[in-house]
RNA sequence: UCCGCAGUAGCUCAAUGGUAGAGCAUCCGGCUGUUAACCGGAGGGUUGGGGGUUCGAGCCCCUCCUGCGGAGCCA
C-alpha cells in the first residue's frame, strides 16, 4: 500500500493505495456508499460495498459528512461509470475530522453569501478550476519574459506620491509622513530599463476609486513590461505576441479546467493566433458614430463603446493613437499629430473590456517637464523620474496588463471577483 | 458621489392588504451502481432596523442600514 494523489490514479490501476482528502459529495443506497473525495489534485469516486467491508467501515462511510477530512484506502479500478474513468474500491476509511454543517451546499448560492465564505468557496470545483487557470497564466507570463531574456524588477508598493496623478490612492501613515499604495509600477520600471534593457514587474496594484462594477477591484495584479529602444510599432507587436502566446498556452494546458468552467473554447481559439485587428482612435470614433453612439473626437470610450468596437471573430482589438488629453502625462506625442499620444489599449472580445493599456514614453526631459507642469503635478516629486531622461535618455515603451481581467476573459466569468483568491472591493475586506 | 434593483427558514426563492410556503441543507427511515442520485417523514421564521397608514402590513408610505448592477475612473 502506498499514498497517492488522485491525479496519479489512472496510472495505478489494480494497485492498493491510500488517498487523503475531503469529502466532496456522497450518495448512498442500501448496501452502497459513493463517496466523492477531492484532494486538490482531482476528484475520486470511492465505492463502499457493504458485504465487502467490516461493519465498522460501513458505519463510518454512512456518517461522514460533506467536507469532512478523511483517508480512504482501497484498490484502484478502471470503471467507465465513474467520473474520470477510475474509482476506488474502499477497504478502509479513517475520518480525520467530521465536518459539521458545511455552509456551502451543492445547490445555488448568491454572490454575497459566497464572498463572505470565500475561504471555503475556494474548495468548490469551479473556483478550483479558475485558480488553476490563473496559476497557469501567471507562470506563463513569467515563462514568456524569462525565455525572451527580460529581467523581473519588482516595483515598490509603498510610494511617496501619485504615480500618474489621476486615480484616487490609498493613503497610509509612514512614520509621520504620508505614503500611498502603488497604482502602477511603471515609473519605477523605466530606470530599470536603462539598467537591463528589457524588464518587467508583476505585483499587486491599488486603486481607491469607488468603482462598483464587475470589472473593478481595489486590489488587483498587474504585469508591466518596459523595453528600452522599443518604439510604438514594436510595442504593438509585443502586446500581440504576449497575449496570443498566453491564450494558446491556456488552451493547451487547461483543457480540463475550461471544460469544468463550460467555457466556449471556440470563442477563445481565434485569440491564440496573430495578428489582431488594429483600429486608429479617429476611425474608432467614426465607427461608433455610424453605430449611433453619441461620441465626439476627444472622448474616452466606456464599456459599451469598447464592446461595440470589438471584433466579431473573437480576437482582441488594438485601439491606437488616443488624444493626448485623455491619456497619462508620460506618453510620447504622435509625430504626425502632437495632439495625439502613441498610446494603445487592447480590448478583449465579447464584452470583457480593456485588458492592456500602454504607450511609447516621452524621452525628452524638456517635453516631460512641460507635461508634468500641464498636468499640475509636483515637479519636485518627479526629479528622479526626469533623471531617466537627463542621464542618457532613450526611447522606450511598455504596457500594463490586468491579470484578473484576463483570467475573467479566459474563463468566461461574469464577475472579476472570482478571478482573484481574496477579492478586495468597495464594501468588502473580509475574509 | 449619482442613477436603478433587491433584502422572507442555514442557502436559493414563492406568497391580490386577510392563517408565512417550497426545493436544497440538517436529523430519522428506505433502496446493490449513484452522477447536483432518488423516495417517505421530522425539526427549522422578531419577513434587514425604526416609524406611519389600516379593523388587519411580508405586501402601501417615510426613513435608515446592507448588498447587487451601472455611470464616472481605469487594468
Amino acid at each position: 500500500m502506498r499514498d497517492a494523489e488522485i491525479r496519479e490514479l489512472p496510472g495505478l490501476i489494480g494497485e492498493r493505495v491510500r488517498v487523503s482528502g475531503w469529502l466532496y459529495n456522497a450518495r448512498s443506497s442500501g448496501k452502497l456508499h459513493f463517496l466523492v473525495v477531492r484532494d486538490g489534485s482531482g476528484y475520486l469516486q470511492s465505492v463502499v460495498f457493504k458485504p465487502a467491508v467490516d461493519e465498522r467501515v460501513w458505519q463510518e462511510a454512512g456518517r461522514v459528512t460533506q467536507e469532512s477530512s478523511l483517508q480512504v484506502t482501497g484498490t484502484v479500478k478502471e470503471e467507465t461509470r465513474a467520473p474520470g474513468g477510475v474509482e476506488l474500491q474502499v477497504e478502509e476509511i479513517v475520518i480525520v475530522q467530521l465536518c459539521p454543517d458545511y455552509p456551502i451546499t451543492p445547490k445555488e448560492h448568491g454572490p454575497d453569501f459566497l464572498l463572505n465564505h470565500r475561504h471555503l468557496w475556494l474548495r468548490s470545483k469551479r473556483q478550483h478550476a479558475i485558480m488553476r487557470v490563473r496559476n497557469e497564466l501567471t507562470f506563463g507570463i513569467r515563462d514568456f519574459f524569462y525565455t525572451r531574456h527580460y529581467v523581473n524588477i519588482d516595483s515598490p508598493i509603498l510610494t511617496p506620491a501619485a504615480c500618474e496623478g489621476t486615480s484616487t490612492l490609498f493613503e497610509t501613515d509612514y512614520f509621520g509622513e504620508k505614503a500611498y499604495l502603488s497604482q502602477s509600477g511603471q515609473l519605477y520600471l523605466e530606470p530599470a530599463a536603462a539598467a537591463h534593457g528589457k524588464v518587467y514587474c508583476f505585483g499587486p496594484t491599488f486603486r481607491a476609486e469607488k468603482s462598483k462594477t464587475r470589472r473593478h477591484l481595489t486590489e488587483f495584479w498587474m504585469v508591466e513590461p518596459e523595453v528600452a529602444w522599443m518604439r510604438f510599432d514594436g510595442l504593438l507587436e509585443l502586446a500581440e505576441e504576449f497575449v496570443s502566446t498566453l491564450v494558446a498556452r491556456i488552451l493547451d494546458r487547461c483543457k480540463q479546467e475550461l471544460e469544468w468552467l463550460e467555457r466556449d473554447v471556440a470563442r477563445l481559439e481565434p485569440a491564440a493566433a496573430r495578428p489582431y485587428p488594429r483600429i486608429d482612435y479617429g476611425d474608432a470614433v467614426e465607427k461608433l458614430k455610424a453605430k449611433g453612439f453619441p461620441v465626439t473626437f476627444g472622448d474616452d470610450f466606456g464599456g459599451d463603446e469598447e464592446t461595440a468596437l470589438a471584433d466579431e471573430s473573437g480576437k482582441p482589438i488594438l485601439i491606437t493613437r488616443y488624444p493626448a488629453a485623455i491619456k497619462a502625462f508620460y506618453m510620447e506625442p504622435d509625430p504626425l499629430d502632437p495632439a495625439r499620444a502613441l498610446a494603445v489599449d487592447m480590448i478583449a472580445p465579447d464584452g470583457y473590456g480593456e485588458i492592456i493599456g500602454g504607450s511609447e514614453r516621452i524621452s525628452s526631459p524638456e517635453k516631460l517637464e512641460q507635461r508634468i507642469a500641464e498636468h499640475n503635478l509636483p515637479l519636485a516629486a518627479f526629479q528622479w523620474y526626469l533623471d531617466v531622461r537627463r542621464y542618457g535618455g532613450f526611447p522606450h515603451s511598455g504596457f500594463g496588463m490586468g491579470i484578473e481581467r484576463v483570467v475573467t476573459w479566459l474563463c468566461g466569468l461574469q464577475h472579476l471577483r472570482e478571478a482573484i483568491p481574496y477579492p478586495r472591493m468597495i464594501n468588502r475586506l473580509y475574509p
